[in-house]
DNA sequence: ATTAACTATTGACAAAGTGTAAATAATAAG
DNA sequence: CTTATTATTTACACTTTGTCAATAGTTAAT
């Protein structure tokens, strides 16, 4: 079984907050795989592993990977092989990134970037409205 | 016309930018849009404009806001009345949080705080790689 | 007074994205 | 041989988003 299940908790009130709009992890994930991709070719179950494990990206299903990495494919910014030296399990699909995946790449660093600094002034604004 | 269409270029080259998965500042909105609104009662209009101005959130289109904020009476959050003293246009739809929506404020500024964390995790790790 | 521009909200439909569950399959451990 | 772990894929319903346009009151200009 694939280890999280603790998506926010359940355990307090919030009625409305496990499924709804409002920010989402699930779309920070695709920049944050073009960065692991970045370092060079891997598999979908491994990058599972790194985007929890390095980023604390909360993946509630591995579906979000391969179906990220699935659009990644779509859109060219990776390519995929399968993988020769085999190991514990079935065949794995190894994926690095294109040219234009590296173009890509920079474009959402800089759009992570300005993420950042819109946060900033979101939390900012608050605490100063509450202090 | 309301005013900005430059919603990141499609100068470059970047194909495939405009419009795909990934980090998105619709998301952002939502949370930004019960600070702006724990300052008291305001039309979705206004808050547009305060949602650009003061954080730079690029909003594309007035239906995303109203769209938000509809769905954020649909979970309680948020309420709203016509607007007894009219000005310059049609009647103006005014929302105020609930103690929900205090609530769910609550929430979502620590949740936005764990993102941005998240985030620099991420931004980082890149620069560390290419550095 | 007709037109144009701005303020303000709503509607509708296609397209894209997401949650969730489960099927499939190979290997390793007991 | 059964179970657990690794690994990927499929399917379906539901939600969210893009896009475009309709509606309508107010203000300023012709």
């Amino acid at each position: 079984m694939y280890g999280n299940n603790r998506h926010h908790g359940r355990g307090g009130g919030h009625r409305g907050q496990d499924r709804m709009m409002g920010r989402s992890l699930v779309r920070m994930m695709q920049p944050a795989m073009l960065i692991l991709l970045n370092r060079g070719p891997v598999h979908g179950y491994a990058l599972m592993d790194q985007l929890t494990e390095e980023f604390s990206i909360p993946v509630m299903n591995p579906n979000q990977v391969y179906r990220a990495l699935r659009h990644l494919e779509g859109v060219g910014a990776i390519e995929s092989d399968w993988d020769q030296d085999e190991s514990q399990g079935p065949p794995r699909r190894v994926y690095r990134l294109t040219s234009d995946g590296h173009e890509m790449l920079d474009f959402w660093v800089k759009d992570l970037e300005e993420t950042r600094s819109i946060l900033d002034r979101i939390l900012k604004a608050y605490q100063e409205d509450v202090s």
